[in-house]
DNA sequence: ATGAAAGCGCTAACAC
DNA sequence: GTGTTAGCGCTTTCAT
């Protein structure tokens, strides 16, 4: 069967087994239709006596697919975060929830999904596996105006779909979402609430995301004729403690707060709370993307839903359909929020 | 230069462009030193000018290597938790941990680290990606009793390290942390303050490390002489909170628990403090892992340290010399806690 | 419908 | 130290 220390078993072996030309096992093995029903049988007996696995390195010399695509998560810097990289990224509950509907459209099709984190460490590294042809294509999920992989991927002629509207202008397909509509939405809750002085957490502001929520805040703010201010923080459940603290010591009269992700607003939550806040009494407070950290929020959390695993799957598609025709320009494909109502305003 | 739409350069490509043979553009690709330097810099000037990148499939079906290995996150099937596989997982902070340790000993090799997670739907997917050959070896995190995917791959020939001791026992290497000790430091702890009436808020006891904690907890509360129960929880933050509530009514008199992972450590702070409970004067808390969960508590936490990152890179050495000698006896590392001491105990 | 044969791009003996 | 050569295991025309 299968003899662990020799060599596996090779197409020619099974083809040897059954008694056909290597040509039949391989149109047995990738399906196609112009086979003698009788002799598949055959073949697949040979097959599955053999134990039998194709060999990758010698099908995709020959047909220049892989057959799998990268999910990057991607971080130009170190920032000086409180927490590293690796950490950060895999406390966001966002990440699996791409993973989870990018692997909704790949799996059915047979394409397998591998995940690399690309600090700056293993930038190299990340680029050097895509550019050997690992993998048929890349989506990327890089959220810094100054992220230089995905131009330098689009400029290695990678396949590569973006999670977001990229900070410089790069020739490639992305997915996002509004995120403007979406903070308006958000502030216009508040103002139906009644709270006239407004406050947001804003996102660092150096990601294209960060700065597109800012911008729906205010234009709403304004509109609204409402006061308001902001606090840059980043995106970590510790950096939205201390920007309600800050926000609390310089603008104690705020009453209405645009958190610009669950996981701070938690961390806001939190403080306003320690503060003897009442949330939503004195201070009403949504969120941003609708993650499960807004679920374990006391109370829980009102919030800008984002449709993570529609839009991971919409790249997907846009990936395949791109690595399948090169030719065709780039499209881009932008999600309507949603504004989903719970205890905290 | 790179030619987006016609091939990419061959080796024999550059030999031509360099005048001289594939053989030797080989061997200064692969760093083998009997090259002379004179011509070592002429075959370096045409990769340079063709913008040559050895095609990997090509590669490794010659040498039968990728120098490429797998992180497996296998979860063996849906026990319904609230929330979903990959959301869990992508918020615990301990796979950044162990992804982090685990790079630091493949990078300077080389080596790159393909992250998959093996849920259910997923598992025939990644199985079939191990055999194929597409890595040369796999990092197992398991933590299910009846997890088939350690003996599965094992059976497959695919050389494996397991992340903790495996419930079945499997023909293979595995790395731990001595949980019991881990579990007897904490309760030595507690009746050091002077607890009487402790408590342990486990992991789901299907998983080896949990039974482990739990054993730890019960030696030591027996050696102290001290009252005792346990609550059995499912290491998130929502399973601390509902253990918590439940320790709260079924056993009010608690005044000093051990919690089996900082996560749910941190849902049981929240919930005691609720309830009124001071923290550590009414009931003292220590958890288990030092994440970074445990700074971000009110008040931060006392923990079970298990050093992860060495953890995770001893298991990638272990995997290495497993790959490189196949033969060799499967031998397994335990690694000592270390009780960290902070606010809550 | 099936088989024969020609590579895919690379490495590794083996000669020189 | 360098070149020649023989595959690695598979897919894919092209005949038949």
């Amino acid at each position: 069967m299968m003899g662990s220390d020799s060599r596996p078993p090779t197409l020619e072996q099974v083809a040897n087994y059954a008694g056909v030309s290597r040509a039949t096992v391989s149109r047995v093995i990738n399906g196609v239709q112009t086979v003698d029903p009788e002799l598949r049988r055959t073949v697949e007996r040979a097959i599955a006596a053999t134990g039998y696995v194709p060999n990758l390195a010698a099908r995709s010399l020959v047909t220049r697919r892989t057959d799998s695509i990268a999910l990057v998560v991607s971080e130009p810097e170190n920032r000086g975060y409180e927490t590293p990289f690796l950490t950060r990224t895999f406390t966001d509950p966002y990440l699996g929830r791409v993973t989870a509907g990018a692997q909704e459209v790949l799996r059915p099709l047979g394409i397998h999904l591998v995940i690399f984190l690309a600090d700056p460490p293993a930038r190299s590294h990340v680029l050097r596996y895509l550019r050997q042809g690992h993998v048929d294509g890349a989506l990327l999920i890089s959220s810094h105006v100054d992220d230089p992989l995905p131009g330098l991927l689009v400029d290695l002629g990678v396949p590569v779909v973006l999670s977001c509207r990229p900070g410089q202008p790069v020739n490639t397909s992305f997915v996002d979402v509004d995120q403007r509509a979406g903070a308006r939405m958000a502030v216009d809750r508040l103002a139906s609430l009644g709270r006239r002085c407004l406050a947001t957490i804003t996102g660092p502001l150096d990601m294209p995301a960060a700065q597109d929520r800012l911008a729906g805040f205010q234009d709403a703010v304004k509109a609204h004729d409402l006061t308001h201010t902001h606090v840059e923080g980043d995106f970590t459940r510790g950096g939205g403690e201390r920007a309600a603290r800050s926000l609390l010591s310089t603008h104690p009269e705020t009453d209405g707060v645009f958190v610009a992700n669950d996981l701070m607003a938690d961390g806001a939550l939190r403080v306003f709370q320690e503060a003897g806040r009442r949330v939503p009494e004195d201070v009403a407070v949504i969120g941003f993307d609708d993650s499960t950290a807004a679920l374990e929020c006391h109370p829980q959390l009102s919030t800008v839903r984002q449709p993570v695993e529609e839009m991971a799957g919409e790249m997907a598609e846009l990936l395949l359909t791109r690595i399948r025709e090169p030719a065709r320009s780039p499209r881009s494909v932008i999600f309507n929020p949603e504004l989903i109502l719970r205890a905290s305003a």
